[in-house]
RNA sequence: GGUCCCUUCGUCUAGUGGUUAGGACGCAAGGUUUUCAUCCUUGAAACAGGAGUUCGAUUCUCCUAGGGACUGCCA
């Protein structure tokens, strides 16, 4: 047997933004594609008119970008097995479709979605289910149960219709998938599922995807673990239409789930817990759902932390690039089991990012803000300020309440700081000590440190008590890097001066 | 209800027929730091339950319980 080579896709319809587990489905096919020098494919799934939203393919586009998964085939980038937008496959489907029922696979039916709705509202008062199945379909208004005269005659007349599958009965259907190993299903406990829909001239999407994955020669479906039930189906899709021979290998990712409580993340639980469950901001007509990408997460940071939420490479490294994902990354180490989303963590993946990139990265990131605020600096100063705070954050837009005090002078000072720090002989102690400061002739951190040393000692003061006040006239708080640098970052003249300050604010 | 899937610290997870069941996040304590944070050390914390197989099961099998997905002319 030859191998064939990879083709994978991620096959996302254009309802709205995209899903955190979505992003993890496509970033599990982009790293198996890679990691088997195969090829990505984004297919757009709009087979459901009714549910089409405008801007929710940029939007997905936008978002596989930012996140680094270079797309090998799709409606931007072209292929050679295109269209690979759905609805631009129409003709494409509804042939295959006629196929179905001329080979006795499948029928028209004629049943309106009010009587079906109906029958189900009925089934559910009497506790029971109705399916339109091997048991119902006998009884419904289909070319099974019709005779061929008034099937004719129904289609002539305009009257709308659908292609159903026609589940054969009693037959084992086993797949062999590659999380989770052999599952079987018996075709008994299965529905006529709806193929085709004469309203809108489209087919749902058990038939499109069977067609197109077979049509644009996919190797490996890997999804997520909802569609594991309707496995069976696809399979006998792909016997009906005689390509069994090249049916994909199915993969069925586990599910992300909610951090406390039941079920699956969905977009309330990020607007309860304040993080992000989509990748982009996304405007809703009451307000807005946030984003990684706004709110501070490196693209590299969401890619490490949604990698490691239902595999990991067996070793106790937790920190990756997408090129080391792709080394490492395999199906086979993928987890069984729902992985609950840990927001915590995924602050504790961003802030590990950032502490690893460079000063100068990081100090271009934060120019923005600092603009924003009407800051300027040289370029190099901003680096080293970044260098010495860096540790201390989880994100750029946290660096300027860290490092404020390096471009202005403090606009108030923490009052409990205040409280704690700045009192008995100190003001009048740090009104001397500006004599000492102006003596100094090399403003460097050793050099102050000398002179403040020595006049600490000459006076039989504390050391702490006076470097907390200083910290206090120089930052405003008590916080901040060393204090020495902090004093030779801003200079002789605005250390003085802000000392100088403290002492007439703080009487 | 039916079908299918899942079950190791609170969470993400490693792991093996014989281990002091390992790591990470979070939490707690201590230390370093003139301060906050970092950092370091330490600690608490898990094999859902019951049978069976076995000299020995967290590991293999079955059952139970719990959780989840699906059950649309949605994907």
């Amino acid at each position: 047997m030859t191998t064939r080579k990879v083709r994978v896709r991620f096959a996302p319809s254009p309802t709205g933004p995209l899903h955190i587990g979505g992003v993890r489905t496509a970033l599990f096919n982009y790293l198996f594609a890679k990691k088997h020098g195969g090829d990505f494919i984004l297919r757009i799934e709009d087979t459901d008119s009714t549910r089409f939203v405008e801007g929710a393919e940029e939007y997905i586009n936008e978002s596989m970008e930012w996140l680094g998964m270079t797309i090998d085939e799709g409606v931007k980038q072209g292929g050679e097995y295109g269209p690979y937008k759905q609805s631009e496959r129409r003709e494409i489907y509804k042939k295959y479709a006629d196929q179905l029922v001329e080979t006795g696979w499948a029928y028209y039916a004629f049943d309106t979605p009010e009587e079906l709705d109906a029958l189900r509202a009925q089934a559910e008062a009497e506790k029971k289910t109705f399916a339109y199945d091997m048991h119902s379909r006998s009884n419904m208004k289909n070319s099974l149960s019709l005779s061929e005269d008034e099937v004719k005659q129904r289609m002539e007349a305009g009257e709308p219709w659908v292609i159903r599958f026609k589940m054969p009965e009693d037959t084992d259907v086993q797949t062999n998938d590659m999380v989770r190993g052999s599952v079987t299903f018996n075709t008994n406990t299965l529905d006529d599922k709806v193929l085709y829909k004469s309203a809108d001239k489209l087919p749902t999407y058990h038939l499109a995807n069977i067609v197109d994955d077979h049509l644009m020669d996919i190797s490996h479906v890997i999804r997520g673990e909802e569609w594991l039930p309707s496995v069976p189906l696809h399979i006998m899709l792909y016997r009906a239409l005689k390509w069994e021979e090249t049916m994909p290998q199915f993969a069925h990712l586990p599910l992300i789930l909610k951090p406390t409580g039941k079920g699956k993340l969905s977009k309330r639980d990020g607007d309860k817990g304040g993080f992000p469950v989509f990748p982009l901001n996304w405007q809703l007509e009451d307000g807005i759902a946030m984003g990684y990408r706004e709110s501070g997460y490196f693209p590299e940071a969401m890619v490490n932390l949604l990698a490691l939420l239902g595999w990991n490479p067996g070793t106790e490294q937790e920190l990756f690039s997408m090129d080391e994902l792709v080394e490492l990354f395999s199906i086979e180490r993928v987890n069984k089991s729902g992985a609950r989303f840990d927001p915590d963590k995924a602050k504790w993946f961003n802030q590990q990012h950032l502490v690893r990139k460079d000063d100068a990265e990081l100090a271009e990131l934060f120019q923005c803000e600092l603009s924003e605020k009407g800051m300027k600096a040289e370029p190099g100063f901003v680096a080293q300020v970044v260098g010495l705070v860096k540790e201390r954050v989880n994100f750029v837009s946290e660096l300027w309440e860290q490092t404020a005090f390096f471009f202005e002078a403090p606009v108030e000072y923490d009052p409990k700081v205040v409280k704690k720090r700045w009192k008995g002989d100190v003001p009048a102690f740090m009104t001397e000590l500006t004599v000492e400061l102006e003596k100094v002739s090399s403003w460097k951190a050793d050099d102050i440190k000398t002179a403040i040393s020595g006049q600490i000692e000459a006076k039989g003061l504390g050391f702490g008590l006076v470097m907390n006040a200083f910290r206090l006239a120089l930052v405003g708080g008590g916080f901040g890097p060393d204090l020495m640098t902090i004093a030779e970052m801003i200079g002789q003249d605005e250390t003085i001066k802000r000392v100088n300050a403290a002492v007439e604010n703080l009487q």
